[in-house]
DNA sequence: ACCCGACAGTACCGATCGGTACTGTGACAG
DNA sequence: CTGTCACAGTACCGATCGGTACTGTCGGGT
């Protein structure tokens, strides 16, 4: 296997997924042809072809990339947050991400749309959002909340949906209004016994705020972090 | 104008944009060609290019007709119900929507995504969010709440959120999901005092539920309702 | 010196795309 | 009977699609 010294064995690879996750975010999948990709990496078909048999195959490595690189940048910058501010904190870092230039709507989602009929595409995407829950569930533990899961699937549904609505008006209201709602939530899910005062009235406090207060990471790409 | 008696004036138009509808909903705009789009609808090209003169008019024409079905839809059937109920039935009757089979994301969010480019749908899209809120502000009132505005947005979310959850999840818990953030948000929105206890434990108790009691009128059609 | 793998460039394949043009036909009006 | 109209059917256009094949070249290993 080993072929001794590689001097840039897949940096070719890379330049071509690189590419065409950049084209396909920007126009959609149907809309960027495969000579398109290679001449915009100055690549050969040929070696697009060699690296990814088919063209769906590109697809689904964007994806899967995109997916790891947006967990990994998500995880990274919200693990220091502590009490409500560890959930809170991952929706100042979606509004954050929302509104860089160039933001149309998470790749996943369109990835889907794109490519309707695809069950690996549909799986990468149900293993994105199983990574939203995981994370989710993991920055309410500790909390008080009384049903984790129940409000990390209701807090998925004000990402995705701010998602969207960013992407549709275009304005980037949508993020805080996701975390005013994430907020609301949270503060009404906390029990009402031992530390969920505390994290009942701090929530309420931080639902009132208006902006991230602290920029903690250069936010990502339009295709995703990087 | 008038040509006196027309058999079927636009008979023919309303075949092949029923077809149209059908067929890019199912497997996207850039998936289906002209072609095939005549030749489902039993038409001619040429009867085709005559209502529609680009293809890109038959997506416009689509996701207009389709904004109208959806609201109009959902206007005449959560009409009737008062108090909180006024505002939970618009959720129960998207959940029921999103059980549809052959259910895979509103048509206008796949739309734009389909169409990147063309402002004329992304229009059309922002109109369409805003009859949500016209729709949630009005079924808001009267309700005691303290910033109708914010919580129609931060419902929509939830409802666009959901849509594309149930979508990728390929299950319907995403809307039971939905309803019940929706009715905890409208919980803790209810002003402290006057009628918004009655609100406020109504909701609370609403928030317990599990399924619609009543299916008020037949589920839309995959593409929306008939 | 030799070879060999990775590479860019290009020509090419059949198929299909959106869109145009031209038939033939059947229904109705005069 | 003879217009005229809407229509289905079909042939066709240039362009582009995804994918294959074949060059020539460069660089590093032996």
């Amino acid at each position: 296997m080993a072929k001794g010294v590689l001097p840039n064995p897949s940096a070719t690879r890379a330049r071509i997924l690189d590419t065409a996750t950049s084209l396909f975010y920007e126009r959609g999948v149907h809309a960027v042809g495969v000579n398109e990709i290679a001449a915009t990496a100055g690549a050969s078909k040929l070696s697009l072809y060699r690296y990814f048999p088919a063209k769906t195959d590109l697809v689904r490595a964007m994806l899967s990339e995109h997916s790891d690189r947006i967990h990994a940048w998500l995880d990274r910058n919200t693990a220091s947050a502590t009490g409500p501010d560890r959930v809170l904190a991952v929706f100042d870092l979606l509004t954050q991400w929302f509104a860089q230039p160039g933001y149309h709507g998470c790749a996943i989602v369109n990835g889907v749309t794109d490519t309707r009929a695809d069950p690996e595409v549909a799986a990468i995407a149900r293993a994105h959002l199983h990574r939203y829950h995981t994370l989710l569930e993991d920055r309410l533990s500790g909390l008080g909340i009384e049903d984790p899961r129940a409000l990390s699937r209701q807090l998925l549904l004000l990402i995705e949906g701010a998602s969207v609505v960013v992407t549709i008006e275009g304005t980037t209201d949508a993020g805080a209004d996701a975390r005013a709602a994430a907020a609301a939530l949270l503060a009404s899910s906390a029990k009402a016994a031992g530390t969920c005062e505390i994290v009942r009235e701090s929530a309420r406090h931080e639902a009132t705020r208006q902006v991230a207060p602290h920029l903690p990471t250069q936010p990502p790409s339009p295709a995703g972090p990087r």
